[in-house]
DNA sequence: CCCGTGATTATCT
DNA sequence: GATAATCACGGGC
């Protein structure tokens, strides 16, 4: 598992492994519960040579120590009163990673919506606000998917998106060709991504191929 | 002192 | 109701 988990998270670039996560889920096990989502939104990060990335120029830093770690190694940092979650890509020496955006909340909706009293629209369609729900601070940073309560499942419960959007980056502004390199990747329709209009949500499937 | 996010307010339909 | 514009926050450098 760990092995499979490792392939999928270094055999091929991290734009494409941004884009194949969307629909795989991310799981949470808590004192009081299982918390379980499909992700909807991510973006790729792509290192020293990334004017948007943390790790631009190699610039090491003791917040960002993570993203030097094997793939599979949890990245959170925190940014005024919130949190944002990254899963580091490549091999231990290569500081790439993929930024989590968005879920769509499948079990212990909840306790998520304890820990974060908004309406479902607003629950975790942004990179602090899924954090919130989920109830997660720093804590996990530097810790890996294989062993502690976060983890990513690559086989039961996938869905498959209709259509992937691409665009982007949120907030990567002034950054030349970093500013409109297309790293961002969303499920279209998904009503659990930030920055969409309501208007074309799809209602029906979320965005998502039906199950037969 | 700069920065991006989330919340609030304003404007249009 | 939906979308755009504006505000406040507080950590990092």
């Amino acid at each position: 598992m760990a092995t499979k988990l490792t392939e999928f998270l270094t055999q091929r670039s991290t734009p494409e492994i941004a884009a194949s996560l969307l629909g795989k889920q991310l799981c949470l096990q808590t004192p009081t519960g299982m918390l379980t989502a499909w992700i909807t939104e991510t973006e790729a990060y792509l290192g020293a040579k990334d004017a948007g990335a943390h790790a631009y120029q190699n610039h090491q830093t003791a917040r960002n120590q993570a993203l030097w770690q094997p793939a599979g190694t949890i990245y959170i940092y925190q940014m005024r009163a919130l949190f944002l979650l990254n899963i580091v890509t490549q091999k231990a020496g290569v500081p790439e990673c993929v930024l989590i955006r968005g879920i769509e909340p499948v079990e212990g909706l909840d306790q998520m919506q304890r820990q974060r009293p908004v309406q479902l629209a607003n629950l975790t369609n942004g990179p602090g606000k899924l954090m919130q729900a989920l109830g997660l601070d720093k804590t996990l940073n530097g810790q890996s998917l294989d062993d502690g309560p976060l983890s990513l499942d690559l086989q039961t419960s996938i869905r498959q998106p209709q259509l992937v959007e691409r665009t982007a980056r949120i907030g990567i502004v002034n950054k030349g060709e970093w500013s409109t390199a297309p790293l961002r990747y969303y499920v279209a329709g998904n009503p659990f991504v930030s920055h969409i209009s309501r208007r074309r949500l799809d209602h029906e499937q979320h965005g998502w191929v039906p199950l037969v």
